[in-house]
DNA sequence: TTTCAATGTCAACAGACCTGACATAAGTTG
DNA sequence: CAACTTATGTCAGGTCTGTTGACATTGAAA
C-alpha cells in the first residue's frame, strides 16, 4: 500500500520502507501493548488506596505545578469538570490536596498535594518511573530520542507544549 | 547499566543523562499525551458508529488473525470474558463478526469478520495509520526504530511476543 | 462415565467518562 | 451601580467498559 511499485530509485523505496502499512500496524499494537505496561504498575498501587487513574493523573499534574486553577488542570485533562470535580473532591476530603483561594483572582482555587498526597504522589511516580527507567536503560540513550521524537508527533497539536519545560511554564 | 565501567566520572554520567528523574517524567508525559492523541480519531468514528475502544480492539484483533478463539483474544486481550462478550455480542448481532465452530475442536468458536467488519475495520485502521504514519514520517526511520525498542521493554514479558510477526505467530 | 475445558449468559456493581441544568461568588465592563 | 461573564461546584441521569460470582451447555479427554 504505501509502496510505490514503482520505484526506480532503490534508495528511496528503502528510505520509506519504515513506513509500510505492516510497520504501522506494528507501531499501533506497540502502543496498545506497552500502554498497558505503563500503567499496570500505578494500576496495582492505586487499587490499593482505593483510588483509580483518573485520581493518578490529577495528582501527577498538581504535583507537577504545584498552585496550578481548576480550569489548568481541565485543559490539561481534557476531561469534563464535573468529572475532574468528583476525583478533586475526594483528593480534598481524604487530605491529598488542598484548594487555596486565587490570591489575585479570588474566584480561582490553586491546587496543592499536601505531605500526604505527596507521599502518595512518590509511591506512584517511583513504581511507573522503575518501569520507563527499565525501558530506557535497556533501549540505551539513542532509542530514547527516537522515542521521544515519535512520540512528540503523535500528540494532539495544541497539547504539545504542556510535556516541555519544567514546572512554570504553562501554554498561551 | 551494559556499561564497561571504565570511563571518566564525566563520561559515565553524561551517559546516564537520559534517565534523570526529569527526563523520566518527561516520558511519562509523552505516553499519557501520545496515547491520547493515538486514540483520538478512531475514538471519533467509533462513536459515530456507536461503538466504544473495546470495539475497536476486538476487530482490530479478530481483522490480525482470522479464525482465532474466543479464549485466545481473552488473553490478548486480558480482560474477563464477561466483558468481552459483551462486545462480541454487539458484533456478532450487528453483522459485523461471524462465530464459527470449531473443526478440530467443536467447543472452539473461530471468530472471523464479515464483509461489514472488514469495511469498519478498514476505516478505523486507516484513520490510526495516518496519525501513525505522520508522526514516524516526521521523526524518521532511527527515531521510529528507538520508539520500537523503547515500547517494546516496556511491555509486560509475557506478552511481548503477541506484537512479533504475522498472523500465524501465537505464543504459548 | 466422570471429569475438565471452552464458551455463553444472568445479575449486580464500580470507575470514569458524558450531557444538561442550575447555583454562587467574584471579576469586568458599560 | 447594574449587567454580563468567568471560575467553580453540584445534582441528576446516562453510557461504556471493566469487575465478581454463579450457573448452563457442549464437547473433549481420561
Amino acid at each position: 500500500m504505501a509502496q510505490s511499485g514503482f520505484s526506480t530509485n532503490a534508495a528511496r523505496s528503502e528510505r520509506l520502507l519504515f513506513l509500510t502499512d505492516d510497520q504501522l500496524r506494528q507501531g499501533i499494537e506497540l502502543m496498545f501493548f506497552a500502554y498497558r505496561g505503563f500503567t499496570a504498575d500505578p494500576d496495582r498501587l492505586l487499587s490499593e488506596h482505593d483510588y483509580g487513574r483518573a485520581h493518578h493523573r490529577a495528582i501527577h499534574f498538581i504535583n507537577r505545578r504545584p498552585g496550578l486553577t481548576v480550569n489548568e488542570l481541565l485543559s490539561i485533562l481534557a476531561v469534563t469538570k464535573q468529572s475532574l470535580n468528583r476525583v478533586l473532591r475526594q483528593l480534598v476530603e481524604d487530605g491529598l490536596v488542598e484548594s487555596r483561594v486565587g490570591k489575585t483572582d479570588r474566584r480561582q482555587r490553586n491546587l496543592h498535594l499536601t505531605p500526604k498526597g505527596l507521599d502518595l504522589e512518590r509511591e506512584l511516580s517511583e513504581a511507573q518511573r522503575r518501569r520507563v527507567r527499565a525501558a530506557f536503560s535497556a533501549a540505551g540513550p539513542d532509542a530514547v530520542q527516537g522515542f521521544r521524537k515519535v512520540l512528540e508527533q503523535m500528540i494532539e497539536f495544541d497539547q504539545r507544549a504542556w510535556v516541555q519545560g519544567g514546572p512554570e511554564a504553562p501554554p498561551r
